[in-house]
DNA sequence: TTTCTATACAGGAATCATTCCATATTAGGC
DNA sequence: GCCTAATATGGAATGATTCCTGTATAGAAA
């Protein structure tokens, strides 16, 4: 089934309503899949299909899809969110209840049931992040940018 | 060596100033490494040791900090971010020039060598989170607030 | 100890992603 | 086609963080 299809079959299973803004919503994260996009450019590309859309309804577009499981929100430090449509398994133990967050050192391979064992903490979503350049930025010679690494809003 | 020392060894080392905002601010970070503080928990308690800190001085010392390498900053989404001073080990593909962001499915046990190998990626620094519930949180029944788990701000 | 100046600070305004709210619209079951 | 709960709009509000301007000061040098 083509990746549309189900997300629209999933959203009429949870009783969700197919509107054309969702629609377009959807068109967008599907083309921009490897592009993590931010709500902006989703926004910006959106409005092309959808001459009617506000950029709240993107918004809760996005984190009803988020919560729904069909995507997946990425939280970054002065940047937009970044939203991503790859679902598939790709360590700080945050707890969304209380938020208190307990380090978990981890070993070469580490499943959740050992963090559970260890530490009581029950996983139920995850996230890593390794930050540094791509191949690209490493050969296309660093010229002046040199200082605007961090310089990100 | 104390900690404490060993901050103030790395902040001359790097020709930046030790004023007494500062000395509050690592104060308040030793005393709070499990808590992951935010900035307004830093200024509230550094303010008790420091009658006169501004919350702006709270910021750039923060920043001053993580840009050294001094602590982590880890931001969240619809919270403010924390810091940490937990350097040790602790995966997305996140260019920090470009901003690109290149998935990298991980085996069970990774390796920086392997990613640059593959993709290129020359990896600077990692953020790995698993959220879910700590032990607390399972055990005190969850009452009322089961609702509010994603309602953060 | 005094001087000097680059660095740091205070305080308040500004920014900007995101959310909220009140109202208007509409998807989709009947 | 009707009805209504779910959505969308758009503008205001929020809130963490940054920016800006004038002031203060750490610490090197005299």
């Amino acid at each position: 089934m083509l990746p549309k299809e189900s997300i629209i079959q999933k959203l009429r299973q949870k009783g969700l309503k197919i509107t054309p803004q969702r629609l377009a919503v959807i068109d967008v994260l599907i083309e921009n899949r490897n592009a993590h996009p931010g709500a902006y450019l989703v926004y910006g590309e959106a409005k092309k299909k959808c001459r009617r859309l506000s950029l709240s309804s993107v918004y809760a577009t996005l984190n009803e899809f988020a919560r729904h499981g069909i995507i997946k929100t990425l939280e970054f430090d002065r940047i937009e969110n970044r939203y991503e449509m790859n679902l598939e398994e790709h360590i700080n133990l945050v707890c969304e209840k209380c938020g208190r967050i307990i380090d978990y050192k981890i070993p070469p391979s580490l499943i959740q049931r050992e963090i559970a064992q260890e530490t009581g903490f029950m996983v139920i979503d995850k996230r890593m992040d390794y930050y540094g350049y791509c191949s690209d930025c490493i050969n296309h010679t660093q010229e002046s940018e040199d200082d605007e690494k961090r310089t990100k809003r």
